[in-house]
DNA sequence: GCAAGGTC
């Protein structure tokens, strides 16, 4: 028999699929997918099954100094333990292996980890196969004539592992140890991670130093004839000393002058004019970073971005989503796949109007690489029911940017107006769309136009309403995710598959906030730390570095001996600099820290308040001084706290915010919201349905017990949450929550169901278009069925159409989810494994 | 419990 080896599953599927013509079976060994057919097996591994690592006797951070682990050895163990185990026992059944993992480096690794497994336990010869697209002709060209395995350049990628792990682990328990935060807080510093950071916090560094300028803009509008409908915008401008056009005017006299000649003027005469044509050429293939920029633009995280395509991948609507390729691989016929997308509804007349071209010249970007193809859609057109609203938005990206690659370049007309008035220059820029080309099938790039009319050299045009603009020079703008997704590929850091994992590790650390990811203090103290005492690790050169060392692996200059030993003599001197300045670092880190959560002045003693987290979990805003001082204030229990800039005047505290994804709001002023709650009164609606008259249980039910006479009540908590709740609290608990904000109105309509009053929310006095809550009970039940079927969703790689199977089994819930059986799920529900299901249990918590 | 890289 022989065993054919793949990076994953559906790798697998599809390599079986194409070399035994359709005809593969598949069996569930151990829960991993083997296909077969003839005397051929043929499984997938999911990436690495084996990871690097300490040996045991280092696990303890108390009890090992940081710097031993740049001597450490470092061992494999099984990460995956069903596909190890189920790959030994189907090669201790081979005569001979094949590898066909990506053709990347890191799949020549992931190939020879296979390798080893394999020659572990059978004596058997073992090739390798190298196809960059699972297409028939590259994957039956590649399996005639097979190959041997890269061992060097598998080293080059297990040296970037040994230099990882020992740097990160090092570095990571060094800063942790010296900042006293262990447990779940410990600060973390990686090769990829930390020069990220610094990105991050150099651009908050600038914005903070920024001293803004003041200048002034001149505008009036002019118009040709008597058509007021044909007046357009022109802008004055000057030439400075060099010659240069500007716009800008920086001297407020000066503007104030050439604001008055405006004023004067009643007509301005064209000087010059200028027509041009450009051509706009549509965009090149999707490679990861460019398609998460799209989907960017379209209000996606990188993260959910990621998420939903690799969803759409593995239902089989889109190519593989991890790929730096962007160049279209010569098999792929975009003919073939335009002419399948004519036929169908959605995208069928731009599909067939591409065709209608003379002939198809897909665009090509610069990067061209053996990994996989650019992302594009495949042959399987699924139908708008199929998916969800926000599959559907990406999966239209993508299907648009592959016809936009298809189509041809746009043409714009140009039309440059320069005006003479009073002294005064003026000018305008208009642009036209002649030729909509690729903007036709692709929506998502802007094609306004900018209407200025045909006028001639000398004609006076009318001059009307001239205004001058104070304006001021701008900081620069924090980075977007996809901003700095770009940046990270630019800088070489990072990988296709892990730059999105890479920021939301930051936001997960404590070291983002908000989006455009913002730096805490503690990212601003850790990145300087690392600037001071151990810059390499901030340094984006260490990247370029490594890449040279595995290069010079790879191709045997080198050996992974002689690079890892000197990277790890690299750290141990890094360590004698720290060592220096130990107490330094720490005090440092710690301060920083606890300026994060410092609010201001207590009221009761005058040291500081800080946001605290009780033994319980939940945070609450206690003073420095306990346990001298007891002073404590409550905080909402929904989402993290975080303290920001504002401070309240009335309090001089600092203001609070509660992170929590979608919802996250400021809460303010925690005194404040705990003195709104003192003085507002409660405002009964009506009887409790748990304790009060005519409530299940009452005497009046007859069953013998006592009528509390409990009511219900809009009631406004110290913690700033709002709530209908039982007028007997604490005895009886009952209750309805509230939204946060708006003014909450008793109307006179009630419900006939639960006999309560119906509420009304309006956000200020003047707010015509209220939001009409209803009975507290009727909106909190159909709260709680939304917010079910939508916590599944949100699930990463839960897509409407597991989800819809996942209801189909009976899981409606978060809850349903946590309670069920992986095993009896995945036998269940088809294309979900138990270990997905076990994930997203994790996630659920 | 540390990293970064695969995959999901």
């Amino acid at each position: 028999m022989e065993l054919i080896v793949t990076e994953k599953d559906n790798a697998a599927r599809r390599i079986a699929d194409i070399l035994s013509d359709g005809g593969a079976g598949a069996d569930r060994r151990n829960g991993v997918n083997v296909y077969r057919w003839g005397d051929k097996r043929c499984v997938g591994l999911s990436g690495h099954v084996v990871g690097v690592d300490f040996p045991p006797e280092y696990n303890d951070w108390r009890d090992v100094e940081p710097v031993e682990l740049a001597g450490a050895s470092v061992v494999k163990n099984a990460t995956k333990e069903n596909i190890v185990s189920t790959l030994q026992s189907l090669a201790g059944e081979a005569d001979s292996a094949v590898i066909a993992t990506d053709y990347d480096r890191e799949g020549e690794l992931i190939g020879k980890e296979a390798y080893e497994l394999i020659d572990a336990v059978a004596d058997i010869p073992i090739k390798r196969v190298r196809f960059s697209s699972i297409t028939e002709r590259e994957v039956k060209n590649a399996f005639a004539a097979p190959d041997d395995l890269d061992f060097d350049l598998a080293a080059a990628g297990e040296a970037r592992q040994i230099i990882d792990l020992v740097w990160g682990a090092a570095l990571t328990r060094y800063l942790s140890l010296t900042a006293g935060q262990l447990g779940n807080d410990f600060i973390s510093v990686g090769r990829v991670q930390s020069p990220t950071l610094k990105l991050i916090v150099d651009r908050e560094r600038e914005i903070r130093a920024f001293d803004p300028d003041d200048y002034w803009e001149l505008f009036a509008d002019l118009q040709q004839g008597d058509d007021e409908d044909e007046r357009f915008e022109a802008q004055y401008f000057y030439e400075g000393d060099d010659g240069t056009e500007n716009e800008r005017v920086w001297d407020e006299d000066e503007a104030e002058t050439a604001y008055e000649k405006l004023r004067g003027a009643d007509a301005a005469t064209v000087e010059s004019v200028r027509r041009r044509t450009r051509t706009d050429d549509p965009p090149a293939p999707f490679n990861t970073t460019q398609y998460i920029r799209a989907a960017g633009s379209l209000g996606y995280s990188a993260q959910r971005a990621m998420s939903i395509a690799e969803e759409l991948y593995t239902t089989g609507w889109i190519t593989y989503p991890r790929t730096d390729n962007t160049v279209y691989p010569e098999d792929l016929d975009p003919e073939e796949l335009l002419a399948t997308f004519a036929d169908t509804g959605a995208f069928g007349e731009d599909a067939a109007s591409l065709l209608e071209q003379d002939d198809i010249e897909p665009t090509a970007g610069d990067n061209e690489t053996t990994d996989h193809p650019p992302i594009h859609p495949t042959g399987e057109i699924p139908g708008r029911q199929d998916l969800s609203e926000d599959e559907w938005e990406i999966y239209e990206l993508v299907v648009r940017r592959f016809l936009a690659t298809c189509a041809e370049p746009a043409t714009w007309a140009h039309l440059r107006v320069v005006a003479a008035a009073n002294d005064c220059s003026l000018k305008a820029n208009g642009k036209r769309l002649v030729e909509a080309g690729y903007h036709a099938v692709y929506p998502y790039v802007g094609s306004t136009e900018n209407y200025v009319p045909e006028v001639e050299e000398g004609e006076e045009l009318g001059l009307f309403d001239p205004r001058m603009e104070a304006k001021e020079t701008q900081p620069p703008r924090r980075r977007g995710q996809s901003r700095l997704i770009e940046t990270m590929e630019k800088m070489g850091i990072g990988t296709k598959a892990t730059r999105h994992e890479t920021i939301q590790k930051l936001y997960d650390r404590g070291y983002v906030e908000e989006d455009p990811p913002r730096p805490t203090g503690l990212a601003m103290a850790v990145v300087e730390a690392a600037e001071r005492f151990a810059d390499r690790i901030v340094d984006e050169g260490m990247t370029a570095q490594l890449e040279g060392d595995m290069d010079a692996i790879a191709n045997g200059e080198k050996s992974l001996e002689e690079v890892t030993d000197e990277s790890r003599e690299m750290l141990e001197a890094v360590f004698e600099d720290l060592h220096e300045h130990r107490d330094e670092v720490g005090d440092f880190l710690k301060e920083s820290l606890k300026a994060d959560r410092t609010l201001g002045p207590c009221p009761d003693c005058g040291e500081d308040l800080l946001v605290r987290r009780s033994r319980r979990g939940s945070y609450f805003v206690g003073c420095d001084g306990y346990p001298d001082c007891t002073y404590t204030l409550p905080l909402p229990s929904q989402g993290e706290p975080t303290v920001i800039d504002e401070t309240c005047e009335e309090h001089g505290l600092r203001h609070v915010k509660m992170l929590a994804g979608r919802s996250t709001f400021v809460h303010g002023c925690p005194l404040c919201k705990a003195d709104e709650a003192d003085a507002a009164e409660d405002r009964v609606i009506g009887a409790c349905p748990e304790c009060g008259d005519g409530a299940a249980g009452s005497a009046a039910n007859g069953d013998g017990e006592a009528v509390e006479g409990g009511e219900l009540a809009i009631k406004q908590l110290r913690s700033g949450s709002r709530l209908v709740g039982c007028t007997r609290y604490p005895d009886c608990d009952y209750s309805l929550p509230l939204p946060r904000r708006g003014d909450i109105e008793v109307t006179d309509v009630r419900c006939d169901e639960h006999d309560l009053p119906e509420l009304v929310v309006r956000d200020g006095e003047d707010d015509d278009d209220p939001w009409e809550l209803g009975c507290p009970i009727c909106n909190y039940e159909e709260y709680r069925e939304r917010q079910a079927a939508s916590e599944i969703e949100d699930l990463d790689g839960v897509g409407a159409k597991t989800a819809e199977k996942l209801a189909q089994a009976g899981i409606e819930s978060l809850d349903d989810l946590s309670g069920a059986d992986p095993d009896g799920v995945a036998g269940e529900v088809q294309g979900v494994s138990a270990d997905r299901v076990r994930e997203w249990q994790a996630q659920v918590g």
